[in-house]
DNA sequence: ATTATCTATAGATCTATAGATAATGC
DNA sequence: ATTATCTATAGATCTATAGATAATGC
């Protein structure tokens, strides 16, 4: 399946978003008691291996790397992620995704009925997150995993990026709020220029994250040419 | 320097352009008789690393993977390239942005004083050519060099793609073509956006390129609210 | 007993160098 | 003599495993 800049390719189905969703969601704040929490050890971890893996990519990063940024000793990280390097690498990126998915809801729910302001949200959202370069992630990252790990990453990409906004373009396209312009190929554009919010804001600080969200929601909304 | 969504972080001087510029250009067709001219061998090297390099990255594709394409021994490549895999990629690396320079600098004249032309054309221009993911390459695989090869690169991004761009979309302010948003913001913007459809155009093709550059460049310009 | 680290190391792989080989052109 | 490859290998580095160690909790 294709779905705008970004192919996924798998057979997906929006209905199931929610199932597949839960499954996910149970590491985040354990809702019931006995949930397999994260120890602070790991969560360390984790942090550094995020900031490394998403700054550099998967490739380009080793577990050595990763290691002496926590002042520890590479093989040690096989005791808090036993599966090794694609094992931490995709909790790492589930773990992004679903702080994605979070921020996303959340600004897409706090100013419902009025795209305008819900893409708004969603562009601040990006502005103050690290980049996470998801055409790379796309692109170079993921093919290097096992075939299993591609499915569950592309997938999670899909529910909790995708999925979402995708949602939302074809729900204003159905009450005319926007004109009809394919949903996928608007999506793939939305989040490549959010990608790029978030790799300028970390860039550099000229434009204020605000006006930078404003200004790009107005150009797609608005277009380019002068009001008349 | 901060240029849109890409960060280039040199003392660039737009007038300088022209003269960085022909340094970089002599060995794509020589105008003169005595040029160094790239052998055919070296050019079968040249494509399959552009190839695997494009697709993947500089840190995940190995001397090793370029060689087994080539159907050849590993260190065969430094006959080519006695600098090694950096070399070569900063080789392959300024060749695509030749490409994609003389394709932009075609395309803006060939439609001069058309905006949407213009945009138009480039946009069919990246939907025809393989991805580059400028993204990664300048979030990732640039990092990964050497602090001479860094800024060799930069600038040659800077001039072949962020500059001609960039020069556009101001021009099109002062006669008051389009309104005035910070031109570095929709240069990056554009690109974001241009790679991706290079990305969709390889990865699927539900929509024909001319379509795709068609709707891409409305939007950007006309926005997605409904034409009352 | 569990948690979180360490040392040591096997085995694989990667870049790069040295020097041989074979074909072609002068 | 030049071009384009090869074999062999040094040296570095990377992932992953095995087993020891030390601190803390029961």
């Amino acid at each position: 399946m294709q779905c705008g800049l970004l192919s996924v390719s798998m057979a997906f189905n929006f209905q199931q978003d929610s199932a597949v969703n839960n499954v996910a969601m149970d590491n985040v704040a354990g809702s019931e008691g006995p949930e397999q929490t994260v120890s602070d050890a790991t969560q360390r971890v984790l942090d550094v291996a995020e900031r490394l893996f998403m700054q550099r990519g998967y490739a380009a990063i080793t577990l050595r790397d990763i290691a002496q940024a926590l002042d520890m000793k590479q093989a040690s990280l096989y005791y808090h992620f036993p599966g090794g390097k694609e094992q931490l690498f995709v909790t790492v990126v589930q773990r992004v995704l679903e702080r994605y998915k979070a921020g996303i809801h959340q600004a897409l729910a706090t100013h419902r009925l009025d795209l305008r302001q819900q893409l708004m949200a969603i562009a601040l959202w990006f502005a103050q997150q690290p980049p996470m370069n998801l055409l790379g992630l796309m692109h170079a990252d993921i093919p290097a995993l096992s075939q299993a790990s591609q499915a569950e990453l592309l997938d999670s990409v899909f529910v909790a990026l995708f999925a979402p906004i995708r949602n939302t373009f074809a729900a204003a396209q159905q009450i005319g709020t926007i004109r009809t312009v394919d949903p996928d190929m608007i999506t793939g554009a939305f989040l490549a220029i959010m990608d790029g919010i978030s790799y300028r804001q970390a860039h550099s600080d000229e434009i204020s994250p605000e006006v930078m969200a404003q200004e790009m929601i107005s150009v797609l909304l608005d277009g380019l040419h002068p009001a008349t």
